[in-house]
Order: C-alpha cells, then structure tokens, then sequence
DNA sequence: TCCTTTCATGCGGTAATTTGCATATATGAG
DNA sequence: CTCATATATGCAAATTACCGCATGAAAGGA
C-alpha cells in the first residue's frame, strides 16, 4: 500500500504566482525593508528613489496578494508584512533580516525621508543617542 | 567599529532575475522534478504534457540562466539541477524533496514517456522488483 | 470651509514574457 | 548514405507586466 508516487501535488501555478511578487527588484526591495519593520509609503519612497505613485501601485501588488497589510495612523499609511510563507521565503533569499539588533533602532537601512511627521529624527537615533 | 549601517548591500535586481526563473508554473515543475534527479527531455516533456519544443525552451532559459546543466548520452539529453543557491530555495519554496527513500528508485513522480529507450521499464521499477 | 499633505487609483504606451509552430541539428541504426 | 528519433533553435503572435502620468480621495490644520 506504499503508495510512493500518489504525493501531495503541488499548485506550481498558486506557488509560481507568489514568487513572482518578488521576482521584481522593486518589490523585493520593499519587502527586504517591511521585515524589519512597518514602513509608511513616505519612507519607501525615499528609499526606492521613485516617485510615490509608482511605490503605492507596488504597494498595492503586494497587498493585493495578501502579502502585507495596512494600517491608517491619521494621514500616514503603514505597511507591514503578513504572510508567514513569504517572510520565511525571504529569510532564505535574502539572508537573515540585517539589523534587528535587540532593543536597537528600527530603520537601519531606510533613508530618511522628507516628511517631518514620519519620526521626528527619521534616521539619526543611532548616532544621536551618543 | 560596529557598522551597523553599511549592510552588504544586496543586488535586488540580480536575485530578482533568478527569482523569476522559479515564478513560472512549469519551470517550477521542471525544477521540482530534476531535484530528485536528472531526467532527459522526453520524461520532462511526459510530465508537462506540453510539446518538446516547449519544453526545451523552458530548459534553455534555466540553462543560460546556470540553474541546470544538460548532459548527453547518445541521443538523449539528461538534466541536472547545479544550482545551489536555487536548490536551496526549491527546498523552501516546495518543502522538502519528495520520494528521495534512500537507494529507492528515482522517477517518483515523473510519468513513463512514451519513448522506449529512456528506460527499458521507465515506472515499474519499484513494483517489478517484488 | 479651504488648503495642504499623504496616499490611492485609472489609464495608456511600451517593453518583456509566453507559447505555438516550423524548421534545424545531431546521433545512431540499417 | 539515408532514415528515424531526440533535441534545439528561430520567429511571430498574443498576452502580460511594467511604468509614467494625471487625477482622485482622505485626513488634518488654519
């Protein structure tokens, strides 16, 4: 009754769909910086260099997909990785998450952007703590 | 000295291309099968059930890509995957290899294609034996 | 209310992928 | 050499993805 051959068949289509999420440097970027922490579109912005559109449509992919998720505080939006799968593919992909020194500050590799309301010392905590 | 900032620096757009390699159904399957072992084109194009140029073409791009190499053996051509950044990702992306029973039969999930000389029993390896 | 800021959405053109098909190449048998 | 089989390649049509841009919606301050 081994039945060696009958195993669980895979949906190459569903499994293909979600890597090509990240099979787009943009994307990839966005994701590498969310599993660090939640980001508001202001701030990937920044880090991405492009306009702000065109990181809400990436956003949008992604959310779409059920990758990340919302959440409103007043006039920011931030994003926030959800699906398990995807971080662990990530871990994988891009190497163990950089900068998540315990008790340590967030937005390690995030340029500071603009905005003033996003933090109020965007990337300087580090060194200002001195 | 410890530079928390000046993190390696990843090429988004180089994973992303590998990556994309993997985001496509039957390319996904095709390397899903080689990781058991290598397979000649005929089991490949068995499998797919999509004709041989087609197969080959999908072969070609993971082959220029570096992800498989091809080795011939009189008229056949066999596959193997030699990629071990990609192997490693199949591993999470697909789980764990399926079927690989140590000293079992290989072609676990592979259907016998219709070609006599690839095996001279292609699937029944594992039945005639009793 | 009006204005500013932050983010989202819709749309169109372009570029890249996908895939079917015709054909080319290579190997071994006879 | 000729033929059959196994595999590779080239090309074009169809689809999809990508990306820039104009505009829309929501929130908060004055």
């Amino acid at each position: 009754m081994a039945e060696y051959r009958a195993d669980q068949e895979l949906d190459y289509t569903a499994l293909s769909g979600r890597l090509k999420l990240l099979a787009h440097p943009e994307r990839l970027r966005i994701c590498d910086a969310l599993r660090r922490d939640a980001e508001c579109v202001c701030h990937l912005e920044a880090l991405l260099g492009k306009p702000q559109p065109y990181v809400s449509q990436q956003l949008r992919i992604l959310r779409d997909a059920g990758a990340i998720q919302d959440e409103k505080d007043g006039v920011n939006v931030f994003y926030r990785l959800v699906d398990a799968e995807i971080i662990a593919w990530l871990e994988v992909v891009l190497g163990p998450v950089q900068g998540e020194h315990p008790g340590m500050a967030r937005h390690k590799q995030v340029i500071a952007c603009a905005c003033p309301k996003c933090e109020p010392t965007p990337i300087m905590l580090l060194d200002e703590a001195a």
